[in-house]
RNA sequence: AGGCACGUAGCUCAGGGGGAGAGCACCACCUUGACGCGGUGGGGGUCCAGGGUUCAAAUCCCUGCGUGCCUACCA
């Protein structure tokens, strides 16, 4: 038996333990009975620690993992951790350093292992907070990305991939982050605008015959200038190209060059060119054989090269240089100016552009293979205008850097030759030298992105390279659901990796969803102090009610903005459930709907109607699970628990509980509400199996393994349907009477209906038991078309019926006055567009004829309502 | 600089060429035996502005304003 009140926390816990125990969540290789259904999680970051986006990404998993298990898929959802590199190692270090212990005191090996225990300490706290959220997870297979065979897949395609040359080793400007010490991508740079200035310096020509001036937004970088590059067209300049300059500060001769990139427009139309510190100077540098100068190191201080900056920081020296160049009278202008300026995504340092070898891989061919998937449809993406944005980035695509210069990370499988600089790239480590047979290597110490293991997800988990029986039924994977801020980072990778290394798409679909924003709709962030916690709104109302709003807020395509107040909204609904199941298990005690053979000849009018209801609602939520339109789904079932099945079905049943009819009205009380807890249960697993288990006949031991509802075409009740729309209507009539006359609801009334056929008589009288039981009605009279209408009654109108209310005695019939009066206000109005739609020979003509005859229809239907009220109206003043 | 979204009831948002919707909030009434975490009834909107296409536009197109995000080597 149900207690009181719902209670999530203990009834959340004691079935996720179940659950476990009986291993519903774990999916069969060896199974040739039902079609696999896969999806791969976006394994979070050990370090991580569960957020909204986080709770939104797992329940929307969740939901799909549920709900094809249900629906007899053998159903995997492969889970996993990321050992995401600089994140991690910047949270080891931070824990070292309260201790006062730096990573270079301890030295590389033994940092690693602090890593590995800090990861067997604290990495298992996300994973709780997925099994407190309720994630159906196949734990048993749980996968980390430096895993023994995770990385045994790393360096075998890593190796692979030099070997077929699309992994290379080269100098390059990489975008440098200062305070990790290491190279990152061009998509771990984050681009902002700051207020800035625009320098304008001038540059003697070295045989005195004048002067170019430069503008520059980093004028330190000048110490390292090895050119000056104007526009070859450039009237200005055309004569100067050739010449030489002497780099002020420094004396040392640079020459002047023409390059087209150079804008004539922008600053003063001549560059300073630093190869060793810009992209596109470096660029240059090639074209034109210029010299190159590193002049900062790798943690932003100037060098030796910058002769009396040395040793400074980069900013430091911006400003004694300034100083310097004014003194000197080299200075010509400095003006306020907004500067592009790149950032370390994890801690937010000045991206410096930096020199250095790094390893790329070449992705041009790997990303024509990806847009190509796309394009032949092998893989979709949902909602379909991330497509663009999709094929937009791989056609820019530039080559990957792939090392990073940290210590946590999949190390790079590249020995170097002490004796004769042979580089030799292997699985296992070599034991000499290929070419000269020396003993003496040096393993490569960078390790590689992170973003390169989990660009192996969906089959490195799978236990590639081995030729698995997993990876056999379950690759490629349906449904890939992740956040559009990774679509780069991670689905394109795994796109080119998965095409390249399985000869097919790692998935199906991708399904992105959007951020979740606080209500304000601001990025959620430590700074801003508006981070909402998943874990303490699970406290709050329980994890249901947490799932279920994330579900209902997550429109395709659209951020989802959190609200404390929609949660609980829905932590209402729970409670409604709940009550619901007490309800029905109250009334069907001792009944069990397998020893009752149903005839659905013998259902009552309420009943057929239900099942119909329930019915379009099953067909309804299944259309939107498939097409992934979860805030439909949530919405539906909503909509049918609440009001269609609570508020109707529940209240028509009470007085149907007393009859001769009453083992139909069980055995549908029990049907719809275990139909609605194995419909609601993928998106609100607890409840649904509390409620569950408590219910007669069930044909499992878990509604997490029964069978999700299916359309039944013997409840396809059109017709007795129809009646009971009638029916509610009428009831509904009574009651805004009722509401908008002050009549209280302990008065019964009369009423009298007038219908204009004898046949719909007969069929509402033969149910008006249910009118007044639910408009708390004494007498129901019907009066046919020529019948007289009574007199002194308030009225409703509605669907060719005319619903009488006698007030007399009752109440002041002016509050009906003044409600028909609005009423015919109303009407008139509705009733005068229409005529003029109709009265328009163009409409009847061009418009398409169901929708001529579905006006013509609602014009009837408002001349006869407004007719009705009108004669109301005088019969209520005679 | 380009690109992509979005501007609908007080709030948070659905919808999307033919009678303006939901939840919350608001107002009135209700000790009906599942539920006051409830029930019934109700008020409330030039669907951002302007133009165009159409018989018909909140919905499609263009322009503007506003907001948010993404991408980019303009020093």
């Amino acid at each position: 038996m149900l207690d009181r009140d719902y209670d999530p926390k203990d009834i959340e816990q004691k079935w996720y333990a179940i659950w476990l125990e009986k291993n519903y969540f774990h999916a069969q290789e060896h199974d040739d009975s039902r079609p696999p259904y896969t999806i791969v999680i976006p394994p979070p970051n050990v370090t991580g620690v569960l957020h909204m986006g986080h709770a939104l990404n797992n329940t929307l998993q969740d939901i799909m993992i549920r709900y094809k298990r249900m629906d007899g898929f053998n159903a995997l959802w492969m889970p996993g951790t990321d050992h995401a590199g600089i994140a991690t190692q910047n949270v080891v270090e931070k824990a070292l350093a309260e201790k006062g212990i730096s990573r270079h005191d301890l030295g590389r090996d033994a940092f690693i292992d602090e890593v590995w225990k800090w990861r067997e300490k604290h990495g298992g706290l996300i994973i709780s907070q997925l099994k407190r959220l309720g994630a159906s997870c196949d734990w048993d297979r749980i996968r980390f990305t430096m895993d023994d065979g995770l990385s045994n897949a790393v360096r075998k395609v890593f190796v692979a991939l030099y070997q077929d040359g699309l992994i290379y080793r080269s100098d390059y400007i990489v975008n440098w982050c200062p305070r990790c010490h290491s190279a990152l991508s061009d998509l771990e740079v984050e681009h902002e605008e700051e207020d800035g200035y625009l320098w304008h310096i001038r540059y003697p020509l070295a045989d005195g015959s004048g002067e170019v001036v430069v503008a520059t937004t980093r004028p330190e970088t000048m110490l390292g200038d090895t050119a000056v590059a104007v526009n070859p067209t450039d009237e200005r300049y055309k004569a100067m190209i050739g010449k030489d300059l002497i780099l002020p500060v420094m004396n040392r001769r640079i020459p002047i060059i023409a390059d087209a990139l150079v804008d004539k427009e922008f600053g003063t139309g001549a560059v300073k060119v630093t190869p060793a510190h810009d992209l596109n100077d470096y660029e240059m540098s090639l074209r034109h054989g210029l010299e190159v100068i590193v002049i900062i190191d790798e943690s932003g201080n100037m060098n030796a090269n910058a002769g009396p900056y040395n040793g400074l920081d980069r900013f430091e020296c911006r400003k004694r240089l300034e100083t310097d160049l004014q003194d000197q009278g080299f200075l010509v202008d400095k003006t306020h100016y907004r500067v592009p300026v790149g950032k370390c995504y994890r801690c937010k340092t000045t991206i410096e552009p930096y020199l250095s070898k790094q390893w790329f891989v070449k992705t041009r061919s790997l990303a024509d293979e990806a847009v190509k998937a796309v394009q032949e449809g092998r893989t979709r993406i949902i909602p379909r205008n991330w497509e663009k944005v999709y094929y937009e980035w791989m056609n820019n695509i530039r080559d990957w850097c792939i090392s990073r210069q940290i210590w946590w990370g999949h190390r790079i499988p590249a020995w170097y030759c002490d004796e004769c600089e042979e580089v030799i790239v292997s699985e296992t480590e070599p034991a000499g030298c290929s070419k000269c047979k020396s003993r003496t290597l040096r393993q490569e110490t960078d390790v590689l992105d992170t973003w390169f293991s989990s660009g192996l997800w969906p089959f490195s988990t799978m236990g590639w390279p081995e030729h698995t029986e997993t990876l056999k039924r379950f690759y490629p994977t349906d449904v890939l659901i992740t956040g559009f801020d990774i679509l780069f980072f991670w689905v394109a990778r795994m796109m080119m990796l998965g095409l390249r290394f399985m000869n097919d798409v790692p998935f199906r679909d991708v399904y992105l969803h959007a951020l979740v924003r606080d209500e304000q709709g601001q990025k959620m962030s430590k700074s801003k102090g508006n981070i909402v916690d998943p874990i303490v709104e699970m406290d709050k109302y329980g994890a249901d009610a947490f799932r279920f709003a994330l579900t209902a807020f997550a429109a395709m395509g659209r951020d989802v903005r959190i609200s404390d107040k929609r949660i609980q909204g829905y932590r209402f609904f729970i409670n409604k459930i709940w009550n619901a199941g007490k309800f029905v298990l109250a009334n069907i005690q001792g009944f069990d709907p397998r020893s009752m053979a149903l005839d659905t000849a013998k259902l009552g009018l309420a009943e057929k109607w239900i099942l119909f209801e329930l019915n379009k609602a099953v067909r309804e939520a299944r259309k939107a699970l498939d097409e992934y339109r979860y805030n439909d789904v949530a919405d539906i079932l909503y909509q049918f628990t609440w009001h269609t099945f609570c508020d109707w079905y529940i209240e028509l049943s009470k007085s149907m509980l007393n009859t001769d009819g009453a083992q139909y009205t069980r055995w549908v009380l029990h049907y719809v509400m275990k139909s609605i807890l194995e419909l609601l249960h993928p998106i609100i697993p607890f409840v649904t199996e509390e409620v569950w288990q408590c219910l007669p006949g069930r044909e499992s031991e878990s509604i997490v393994i029964a069978s999700y509802p299916k359309e039944r075409p013997e409840f396809v009740f059109t017709e007795d349907a129809e009646l009971m729309s009638y029916i509610i209507e009428v009831i509904s009539g009574v009651r805004s009477i009722r509401g908008e006359t002050g009549i209280s609801p302990s008065v019964m009334l009369d009423v009298v209906i007038r219908v204009p056929e004898s046949k719909l008589q007969s069929l509402i009288g033969a149910h008006s038991v249910h009118i007044k039981d639910l408009a708390r009605v004494a007498q129901v009279k019907f009066i046919n078309h020529d019948g007289e209408r009574p007199k002194k009654c308030a009225l409703a109108v509605t669907k060719g019926l005319e619903v009488y209310v006698p007030l007399e005695g009752v109440v002041d019939i002016d509050k009906e006055t003044e409600r028909l009066t609005k009423q015919m206000g109303k009407v008139k109005k509705e009733l005068e567009e229409k005529n003029k739609k109709l009265n328009n020979p163009n409409f009847v003509e061009k418009a398409k004829r169901e929708v001529v005859e579905e006006q013509l229809k609602i014009k009837e239907g408002l001349e006869f309502e407004l007719q009705s009220l009108q004669k109301a109206y005088s019969l209520l003043l005679g």
